[in-house]
Formats: C-alpha cells, sequence, structure tokens
DNA sequence: TAGATTGTTAATCGATTAACAATC
DNA sequence: TAGATTGTTAATCGATTAACAATC
C-alpha cells in the first residue's frame, strides 16, 4: 500500500499522518523557504537533516508519505520541494485569519513577514477594549467584540488566534463553535474544550519555559 | 529499576524522560495551578487526562517516573501535586530571564501573570533601537545590545528569550554561546546552531499554522 | 466490606532507524 | 562507470496502552 496522501490528485488517504511529521514537514518548509531567498538551488536530505539536529531518513520518510520529489544521487530541487511541501500543507492556497484580542501583541501579527509570505492573511480584528476599537491604526478592520457573530464568516475567515487571557479564551472558543469556525489557535496559558469538527491548538509559551527549566536543570543537577 | 529522577534526592537519574513527558508534566502543572486558584483541593488522573484529552494511564505513568504523589482510592491533592511538580520542572526555584529585542511584544512578556506565577522573572532588556532604549518604561532595565556581554550574567540570568527577526538570532545566540548562557528561547522562523550545553528552544507561531492549515485540509478534503 | 483509584509490569502499537535496492 | 543520494522494506526502539495487583 502505497503511501501517497491527499496531495496526490484522486487517490485516496490511506494512512494517518503523525503529527510528528507534520510539524516536521511544516520545519522544512521553514527552511526551504530561506534557502531559495538565498538563491540555493539544491539540497539533499542529509544538509535539511543537519539544519534541522535530525536523521537524514527521517527526512526521507517523511516526504515519502507524499510522494517522491527528489532525484536519486542528485537531491532536491529547492523551489519545487519548497512548493511541493506549501500544496501539502494547504500554504499554496490563502487563508483568511481572524484576531481576537491581542492588544500590543496584535501589531506583532499584523506586521509578521513569516505569515504574508505564506498566504496567510490577516483579515479582521476584534478587541475587547472599545478604546482600542476607536484609536486602532490597524491597517485591518477592528471590531468590538460583540460583534463577533456578524462580522465572522468561516468560509474566508479560516483561522482564529485568540490572544485573550485565560479565563476569557473558552466562552470565545464556544462562540466561534456555534457559527462553524474550522480552526482556532489561542495563546493562554490553559486547556480548552471544543467542537470535534474544530482544530484547536496552543502556543504557550509557559509550557515551553517550563520544559526549559527542567532541561537546564537535568543537565546541570 | 525504579524510575526515579533528580527530584528524589540522593538518588541518581537512571533513566532518560522523554520530551513527551516533560511537555504533559508542563501542562499537568498549568491546569493544577488553575484548580487551586479555584479551590479545588483534589483531582484524579481521570480528571487531569479528561482536561488534557489524553488517557488517565499515562498521567500516572508520566508521574510515575518521578516518584508516587498519589493515594489509592483517592486521587491526588491538588496543591501538594502541584508542587511537586513544580520542583520536578524546577518551577519551584527562582529564574531569572532576559528579554533581547521584543520591542512591543516584550510588554506582552513582562506583563505576563504566568510567568510571575513560576518564578519566572524578567531582570533585564536588550533592545536595538536606540530609541527604544532611551524612551523606555518599562519596569526593568532595558540596555542597548552592545552591552549584552558586560551585563548578562549566567549565574543569574538563566534564561534568555530572543525576539529577534530570523536573520539576527544567530548572531545574538553565538554572543550568548560565549558567555556561557544556559538556555535560549527564540521566536524567530528559522533553525540555528547552538553549543551542546545550551538548552534552546523555539516558539515560532507559523509552524503551528502549518499545523493547522494541514489539519484543516486533511478534515474538509 | 465494596468501590475507587493508584502504581507498575507486560503487551501492543507506532515511530524511528538500519539496510539496501534503485537510479541519477 | 563509480559515486552519490533517494525511496522503501524490514528491524529496532521507545512510547502508549492494557491488565492487574495494591491499597485507600
Amino acid at each position: 500500500m502505497s503511501g501517497n496522501n491527499h496531495n496526490e490528485k484522486g487517490k485516496l488517504k490511506t494512512e494517518k499522518i503523525s503529527d510528528s511529521t507534520i510539524r516536521r514537514l511544516s520545519i522544512y518548509f521553514r527552511t526551504l523557504n530561506r534557502m531559495e531567498k538565498q538563491d540555493i538551488k539544491r539540497t539533499t536530505s542529509m544538509e535539511l537533516a543537519e539544519i534541522e539536529g535530525i536523521s537524514p531518513v527521517m527526512v526521507r520518510k517523511d516526504l515519502s508519505f507524499f510522494g517522491t520529489f527528489g532525484c536519486r544521487g542528485v537531491g532536491y530541487d529547492v523551489q519545487s520541494l519548497k512548493m511541493e511541501l506549501a500544496k501539502i500543507l494547504g500554504l499554496s492556497r490563502g487563508w483568511g485569519l481572524v484576531i481576537i484580542g491581542g492588544g500590543r501583541f496584535r501589531n506583532v501579527l499584523i506586521n509578521s513577514q513569516i505569515l504574508k509570505e505564506n498566504n496567510l492573511v490577516i483579515k479582521k480584528v476584534f478587541e475587547t477594549d472599545p478604546e482600542l476599537v476607536k484609536n486602532s491604526d490597524d491597517q485591518v478592520k477592528v471590531f468590538p467584540m460583540d460583534q463577533l457573530e456578524a462580522q465572522i464568516n468561516p468560509a474566508e475567515d479560516h483561522i482564529a488566534i485568540i490572544a485573550l487571557p485565560p479565563p476569557e479564551v473558552q466562552a470565545v472558543i464556544d462562540r466561534l463553535g456555534k457559527i462553524g469556525m474550522k480552526a482556532v489557535l489561542y495563546m493562554a496559558s490553559r486547556s480548552v474544550k471544543a467542537p470535534d469538527n474544530m482544530v484547536v491548538m496552543n502556543q504557550d509559551i509557559s509550557i515551553k519555559l517550563g520544559m526549559m527549566t527542567y532541561k537546564v536543570l537535568e543537565k546541570t543537577g
């Protein structure tokens, strides 16, 4: 049974791809992106692996779930592998983002080069603080929180980034669930419940810091 | 061979604990933290597991690497389990943080409740833009970038958070490596090289977004 | 006591790695 | 051609889960 997935047209997905593989594909993509900018034309699984600190077989195995992209004896064409990965990850099509909350942090996202480069376009912003709504100098439209349901259209607003304090996050996810939001990334340090058909991920710096403090102690005792 | 680790005094570490386990411990800790605030006195592996969307055995297994913290037939005391996890993760002792770069994002960190609650204290800030150095209204001292080596003391500044654009990150990590910095968390979307004795982690929102777009497509086709 | 829940050993499952044929 | 490197099958390793004894 070949491991072809939804990227190869006409073939059904036969295998569940692990989160680890998807995360690594996302990482390869980011490196290929940089290589392309630096006008590097060609790379190998060994080179990619070395940059990411993993093994070359892992790189080839990850790719093999989705097809064959390289050239034996030669390696990979940076630009075309990057495009293939974009296709696999869905980054070749455009994605509409909405930001809910965020305050000062919001501008970091809005100015983010990486989002722009990857077809992730911030379309709408929702803000609790009415002062911030009024005095906003954002390039995107800012709405008050109570217009969430009225303004969001899951058909064009694909991903919500919630940057609100932990106690407020669950209620917003509930509201987004009701209108059929497909994907939510939230920054708060807490767990949440979400509908089954919603993709929810968390980007919580305190988890990483907790891992780091453990690892520092592990090394130094 | 019992799985006791460096938290139980007098016993040597006998087993390498996986990153997955450490990440989950950090997640349990965050949930126990919330429970404690809500005056919840007692919990079970089943409850913790349900909140995090994993299995109860997983919770008990993770904990078992470090000792026995529960009471058969009863469960876990929220406060004491939280304290034990803090000890394991190293969050019972104080950690000095320095922030390098960050601009507006820095204030998000400086005002972060989670850091304060977990003995992670931001001590120093380094800034590229001289205007921001001058006009800073931060509660912590802000230095220009060229004083990095002069002002940082790895004995009290344990973790550096680098919030600079991708091209600038590697050079700063090199400089921090030379003065013996133990741990670095950087936000940029790129890979870096670091000395072996340095704990380096990445918190890159574009990786998570790449995973999300894949998962949304996987569900909707 | 009976019911509940932990902690742990053994079994299973899945992810990573090794080996190697294919081929540029 | 010989050397390099991919793609893939099989073997290994490690993480998760199942089963269950311990005990509150």
